[in-house]
DNA sequence: GTCTATAAAGCGATAGAC
DNA sequence: GTCTATCGCTTTATAGAC
């Protein structure tokens, strides 16, 4: 008997969880079925093509709920300070502090980045494109807005490495504290010299 | 016939290569007997354990590999500074400017972690660990020194991850210059003015 | 030390009943 | 939309000849 009629939109998060715990290669489709309760005629129903489609689902999913939530607010909040808080903010819920690793990063050091080349290097691209936009927003130039985003991009996924390496959240949420901090000063330092800006449409 | 009398010692740094490239689940036995040019009869009977003993060896060769290379001249360097320097270097050297993923990184980020845990953790407690020694010895005081310690070898796991994912050796050695500079400039500041420095086995 | 043959289990994917 | 049965292939591992 079937058990629920499900939506292909509330597989996703759950498939996102199987391949976060296993891997691409080691997300089983015997696993997927355990995680999500669906046998594998209703998940080739949802997804045609098999266990690819799936994983590409869940990159979508990924990507649109960072640009809801971080690339947006990013460049869109009321001042540079405030969108950079609200990244790490949101970067923090996200990982569950340390607890969650990133997909995008795990694909990123695997054999899968060829195959999801676009969505890995997209998501990474339009994560520290967004920073450096509000950076410079901030009063940086473009090249040390540029190399500071990609610091903190980066020390996110170094943070996630060493927190599971240890088994320790507290790794994490110290990385991102020291992160946040030094993105922050420097956006705080420009607003409190306001005669150092740029001109930036004075208009 | 048999194609060559192989040692065990000369197939690890090959076994190595296959699982960087394909990671822990993708790394068949087909493609080790590829990549090694060995039968299956020769890797059982190198390492009876099957593949999880193929990955120990390799993960003990890298911890070889990184003791001798960083951890030792981190700690009995002429100076913290020659120290540091070297270690960065023999980084750089290793990872082939970011064109070779980390697989101690790799596999603290997958299933693998909980199998090799103290491979893993151990990897990254020894590194962080000799390197926050040095900074102590250069003059910081423990807790900065720990946490740079976790910046340093973080920001170079997240180095590789967005050379990886942007397929550009660029970022990898722009972020490790970033760091190293940060580092090194901290070292050299306590060495110009040596009466701030802390009282150290002055005899 | 190396090989081939083989076993048993698991894989992704498909077909068709309901 | 969900299930079960099944296909063809690959997997890890073992056995035994050389």
């Amino acid at each position: 008997m079937p058990r629920t009629v499900a939506e292909r939109q509330d597989v996703i998060p759950i498939l996102a969880e199987v391949f976060r715990r296993y891997g691409y290669e080691g997300a089983s489709l015997s696993r997927i079925t355990e995680g999500t309760g669906l046998g594998k005629g209703s998940l080739y129903h949802f997804f045609p093509g098999g266990k690819e489609e799936m994983a590409a689902a869940v990159l979508a999913h990924i990507d649109d709920w960072f640009q809801r939530q971080v690339y947006t607010p990013l460049r869109q909040a009321g001042s540079p300070y405030e969108g950079i808080a609200a990244m790490f903010d949101a970067v923090c819920r996200y990982f569950l502090s340390g607890r969650k690793v990133c997909l995008v990063g795990v694909f990123a050091l695997g054999n899968e980045r060829d195959r999801f080349a676009q969505a890995v290097s997209g998501y990474f691209r339009d994560w520290a494109g967004a920073l450096a936009m509000a950076l410079e927003n901030g009063g940086l130039a473009s090249t040390p807005a540029r190399d500071l985003a990609e610091e903190v991009v980066g020390g996110v996924q170094g943070a996630l490495v060493l927190a599971r390496a240890w088994d320790d959240p507290q790794v994490f949420s110290r990385m991102i504290r020291t992160l946040r901090e030094r993105a922050l000063a420097v956006i705080a330092r420009t607003d409190a010299t306001p005669d150092a800006l740029p001109s930036r449409a004075a208009g």
